[in-house]
RNA sequence: GCCGCCUUAGCUCAGUUGGUUAGAGCGCUAGAUUGUGGCUCUAGAGGUCCUCGGUUCGAAUCCGAGAGGUGGUACCA
């Protein structure tokens, strides 16, 4: 031995272990919208982990704080490169890098880890798999419209009941023609203004209405700097915020006459109106996709429509109180990411939403989802010189489609048991000297074992009893398993 | 990033006006039961009392700094 200091076992924060209860559950989703995507035309397409960091947008790593919201390092070349934040990025490079061969409009789903570097809380991770989804180089509504009714489709197939879940849409250029409207003069003021818009739903009217003019001092003393917008102003941008509780036409409606006028709002309300009356051939009604002009997602980056799943569940937490799960996805129109690289912009829209997050949301609605993992059937070992049989067992039980192991480890047939019982395991198969000799097995129903021992107090009767065990002729060993399989379903 | 609160066993937590050997429940391991998962009983293992520094004869307890967690706020491509 050295005296080394031993190392503490712990991942770093931020980053989850996930057994297969999680991962059931995220296979499961993966799988389904996967399937819903490619219904509808998407193709599968991923890239690497990494990305050159300059590709990756405005977080670039400068030589003082190279990982600054990205996992950063610099390859032998010195450049430097980055952990993927999100699955939009990359593809607006290989976009650029691959343009002259791409049949356009590519339409790409994709799933897969993403990486932020920056302060993890409950619910929020450094590592976390996200799926999205894209259409490149169309620049119609109807591609918008054709994204938004996937992603509610998607939803539903991933377990999310009709009626549980709305995608809520707005478009950047009705905003900007708000901005007009209600005087705002300078970039400060314009993001001040959406910063305070965006928190309609959990301050309310009253309290976006401080943060529009002077400020707001929140509960815990601070104090919140306002974009100083006059009255006349405010009002206007409350009255568009408030609009959108009917259907989506007369939502329309609503905000025409609130900002109609403008060349830039105008604009947006022809898409929505060719995005309203896409989704309505595509069967997707205002129940399920609503327009909502407070909807605002990240400000550097959308150009045109934006899009954001919300739970409608209700959920409760530990101590039964009610739980707004909010988001769960978003995406919109971000027609300058390829002009990054070109300099020739490339019309593209997209959907994406977090994975582990659809999870936890699901299971906090009280959905089941992989919650009971199956273990395998357990062949109890008695003896290492009956091994051979133990194997021959399994390898049947295998070749039938049934999970099966040996138990490799070294305990007593007790803690043998208690092994199988533990990894939920349907049924123990026992193989003693006495059923080999005879060319019997004993197979025990754990499942039923289970039921049936809660009416037993008695030790002794319990052991007599032997629940759920029954002992066999060897070659109706695989029927017998299937018969007990059968009957857990 | 900023502000508040918290940190004692694997988990949930008790404790001490600063005083020998730090406790409980659950969980874990084993025995009662030499071939049987539950129940019951019994025993056992498991702790740098978050870390470092200070005050003190003496610190898990008081003070300071840091880390981690958590709630709010900011940000969220």
């Amino acid at each position: 031995m050295t005296d080394a200091p031993r190392p503490e076992a712990r991942a770093p924060r931020g980053f989850n272990d996930r057994r297969a209860r999680d991962l059931a559950a995220e296979r499961q989703i993966l799988a389904k919208v996967s399937a819903v995507y490619e219904r509808y035309g998407f193709e599968a397409f991923d890239t690497g982990a990494f990305e050159y960091a300059d590709a990756l947008g405005k977080f670039l790593p400068d030589a003082d704080r190279p990982n600054e919201g990205v996992f950063a390092l610099q390859d032998d070349d010195e450049q430097w490169m980055a952990l993927r934040y999100d699955l939009t990025a990359p593809l607006a490079r290989f976009v650029a890098e691959t343009k002259e061969g791409l049949p356009k409009p590519f339409r790409r789903y994709a799933f897969g880890p993403v990486w932020r570097n920056e302060k993890p809380g409950p619910g929020r991770f450094r590592e976390f798999i996200q799926c999205d989804a894209d259409t490149v180089g169309s620049a119609r509504p109807e591609a918008d419209a054709e994204i938004i009714a996937m992603a509610v489709e998607g939803l539903e197939a991933a377990g999310l009941p009709a009626g549980s879940a709305v995608i809520k849409i707005n478009n950047r250029k009705l905003l900007n023609g708000l901005l007009t409207t209600a005087g705002v003069q300078n970039d400060v003021q314009k993001l001040a203004v959406l910063r305070a818009v965006d928190k309609l739903d959990r301050l309310g009217p009253e309290g976006v209405r401080l943060l529009l003019g002077e400020g707001r001092k929140d509960e815990s003393g601070d104090f919140t700097k306002g974009a100083g917008l006059n009255a006349a102003g405010a009002e206007a941008v409350l009255a568009f915020v408030g609009a959108g509780l009917s259907g989506r036409a007369e939502t329309l409606d609503q905000i025409a006459n609130i900002i109609g006028g403008s060349a830039e709002g105008d604009a947006g309300l022809a898409e929505l109106a060719a995005i309203d009356k896409a989704l309505t051939s595509l069967g997707v009604g205002v129940e399920r996709a609503a327009f909502d002009p407070s909807i605002v997602r990240g400000l550097e980056y959308y150009t045109g429509a934006v899009f954001e799943a919300e739970l409608l569940l209700k959920t409760k937490d530990e101590k039964g109180r009610g739980v707004r799960f909010g988001s769960i996805g978003g995406g919109g129109r971000y027609d300058d990411l390829v002009a990054r690289f070109t300099g020739e912009q490339v019309p593209a829209t997209g959907f994406s939403f977090g994975v582990s997050r659809l999870v936890s949301a699901l299971r906090a609605a009280g959905r089941d989802l992989g919650d009971a993992v199956r273990g395998p059937v357990v062949v109890i070992a008695f003896t290492p010189d009956d091994m051979a049989h133990y194997f021959s067992v399994v390898g049947e039980l295998r070749a039938a489609g049934i999970p099966a192991e040996v138990y490799l480890g070294s305990a007593g047939m007790k803690a043998q048991m208690k092994y199988a019982d533990r990894r939920m395991a349907p049924a123990a198969i026992m193989l003693g000297g006495d059923e080999i000799a005879a060319g019997k097995v004993t197979i025990k129903d754990l499942d039923l074992g289970r039921v049936l021992s809660s009416g037993v107090a008695d030790n002794a009767e319990w052991r007599e009893q032997r629940p759920g065990q029954q002992t066999i002729d060897r070659a109706e060993l695989v029927a017998a398993v299937r018969k007990i399989l059968e009957a857990g379903q």
